[in-house]
DNA sequence: TATGAATGAGTTTTCATTCAT
DNA sequence: AATGAATGAAAACTCATTCAT
């Protein structure tokens, strides 16, 4: 989340005021970054309504969530959300466009073409675990976006771009390992990868009904080991010959 | 969900009559009921904003569900879900309430204790998809109630008695399974449970952006087949030996 | 509105149903009186009705009481709480006129035509506390009706006629009392009330905000003994020539 | 009410606009404040506010006052009215505690503890009764809130010191009072207190049933003069030694 | 660029009262 | 005479959004 910030280095100028502006490194301790502060960075402010938003809106879901909630917990004030993302919505839209671009670099990272294929597609399911059992605001986020229809993502240009990219790094995987004879060849790559991100997603967000319904939390750390395993093996002997 | 009554065939009588006489061949499916209407009938005015709620519910959730929504589409007015349900909030966990009790009555109904193990787990998985697969509001409802954290859930005194039973059935089945010497025996009953509900919910839970990713409806009915056998052989050759 | 009700003689009968009338002398706790209980007596449910209405009433006023609360932990239902009172307002008016024709009989009982007038005017200030000290919600209903501009006592015929007799009562203490040159001769009987009701009656009135605001609350039973004398002390001082 | 901020002596320059000059000479009664009429004015508007929404609760009471009522006769929207005020309950305790501030305030502004005891305490009760006399919002005010139960004054932080002035200011009186000789020792000041409110609320909070029993408006103004003499010489005699 | 105040339209909830049995 | 269900009108409160400074 919140990566680029991008050109920083042209002096946001006022146009009344001219501040003279602060290069004191400050740490922001949000954002974890070091950058100079100056008075007005839009740059900055814009990420740090992201973050809270991200966070508000994972938690409450679109319609959940308080405009003014928001804002307050953030550095800004109500008009600058405004003033940036336009409205509510356009928040939103933001908010998930940010999320689905965090998955995206990291799975990239994991180069499992280079993996030998059973070796790869276990990798693929730790990555997955682990992501999701991590991200926990991205998973919420995706379950209220599919409460509300889907129809946000929807207006997201780079959203269908963004996923091809699992779906050929399965297929690669799964083509090899047919060649290898070690995988069954009747799975289809999406099919794969819907059941992969079943295991991992349920798991989280369900995780309040599960736990209430069977005194279990799935998603707590005293199963993550032997769940991340067991998925892991469901998948292994689901490709297998 | 819930057509009601339809045809009353028996004239209404008054006052004074011994018994309401029952169209016993008049089925009324949801209802499970057989009798005239009438006009002060709290169950069926229960029943019908209980019906007209899980649809709103469903569609927007909690906060984005409106009271002035349900109430218009019930054959009552907004004053009675306030009388009955005391509050919107109150309204909902019924809903809730309702939802789970539907599929664990339905899940008993089964009888697998009388099957073979590998029949009936195969039985419990396909009943667990049919049922996901059908019952879309459920499956939305649930999803919205964990954004929620589930504190709603939490208020149903009989949210965890109602759900111990799918537990208690799975455990049959793996024990004699064991015994068989068809299941493995290092799987927790509720463990192998969070299997199947993933499989079986996140396709339809998250159908919408998992449609818009990929392109292809993983809810739609042309998969609905395909991804039914998948899960069931998924599952099968997870607990075989 | 509605005292009395005179005739309970006549057995009431249902009109469908033939009760086997049971004249088991029930004691009526709450009514503090021994009548035979029928199933259905009007005046028992009518006295029940006031007496719980007067509770209602004097903790919250007219416009906070409710009907529905009221109802509930009455005997009978809110059917006919409107059957004998038409309207809230109604109830509320027949409380006010019970509450009022409570303190009428007590006073009367005094006789104090008979004292010597300091006497006599030490008694009344004693009686006139120990009455407000005693009966609270009395005390509550009239705060309460003179923040409605005392527009239903109004309504009340018997109201004016009642107190008249406390003036003339007062009067008579000092006509005697100037004849015995024991009290001043320039204080008219009605300012005399007034001043012995102000002290009685705020006390109690008044308690919540002034025991919040002093730390003490002057309607405790640690001030009272202390309180008495001093209200006492002050009238016979002031009536003193 | 509320004094504060009056006259802005330096002048307040707006970057665009010369200033629209102020009238000065204008009284806004109400408000006692003499400034223009800003477009945004906080203070003003909550002032605005309170001042309405006194007389709607003092009129009638908590539960019988409408925030629709009150926002209508305001200058501003019922909306700003939760801005500000939270609540129809914060409102009235906002509406409570401005109550007791402006009493305690004129009280303060006496200077009794120049005064010789005496003429001190009279000078006091006089003020006590000019004050009942005049502000009769008050006086329906703290009637109301006692019906309440006095629960809203408890959430006063305030509320306790706010009231302790006038018990140091009768401590002192008494105490000089005593060391002249003028007064009697065996009379505690809070209870001295007590006497005093008693003898001026009652005369404004119970006029309308006293009036209709009697026949004669006790806080009419015929009876005023009388009435403030007698109290006096009711107080003064009750300190006498 | 930033901010607290302001707003209108909508949403939930309450309440006295009446109806059907 | 008694009861629980039903109701419309009104009340309290909320929320995304815009305005004035």
């Amino acid at each position: 989340m919140m990566k680029k910030a991008s050109k920083v280095t042209a002096p946001v100028r006022s146009k009344f005021r001219s501040e003279p502006r602060k290069n004191r490194s400050v740490s922001v301790p949000v954002l974890d970054r070091h950058e100079v502060k100056r008075k007005y960075d839009p740059e900055l402010t814009k990420r740090n309504i992201i973050e809270i938003a991200t966070a508000e809106f994972a938690a409450m879901g679109l319609s959940g969530a308080r405009v003014d909630a928001i804002a307050e917990r953030t550095s800004t004030t109500k008009r600058m959300l405004y003033y940036y993302f336009g409205s509510k919505e356009g928040l939103y839209e933001a908010v998930i466009d940010e999320a689905y671009g965090k998955i995206r670099a990291l799975e990239q990272a994991l180069r499992l073409e280079a993996m030998e294929p059973r070796e790869g597609l276990c990798r693929l399911v730790e990555f997955t675990f682990d992501f999701h059992d991590t991200q926990r605001d991205f998973v919420q986020l995706i379950a209220g976006e599919n409460i509300s229809g889907g129809t946000h993502a929807e207006h997201l240009k780079a959203f269908k771009a963004r996923n091809s990219s699992v779906v050929k790094t399965i297929s690669n995987l799964i083509g090899r390992g047919i060649a290898a004879k070690v995988f069954r060849d009747d799975v289809e790559p999406v099919d794969l990868h819907l059941m992969i991100s079943s295991l991992c997603f349920y798991r989280i967000s369900n995780r309040h009904t599960f736990a209430m319904a069977f005194g279990r939390d799935p998603a707590g750390p005293r199963l993550r080991v032997r769940h991340r395993a067991m998925i892991v093996d469901t998948i292994l002997r689901f490709m297998a010959r």
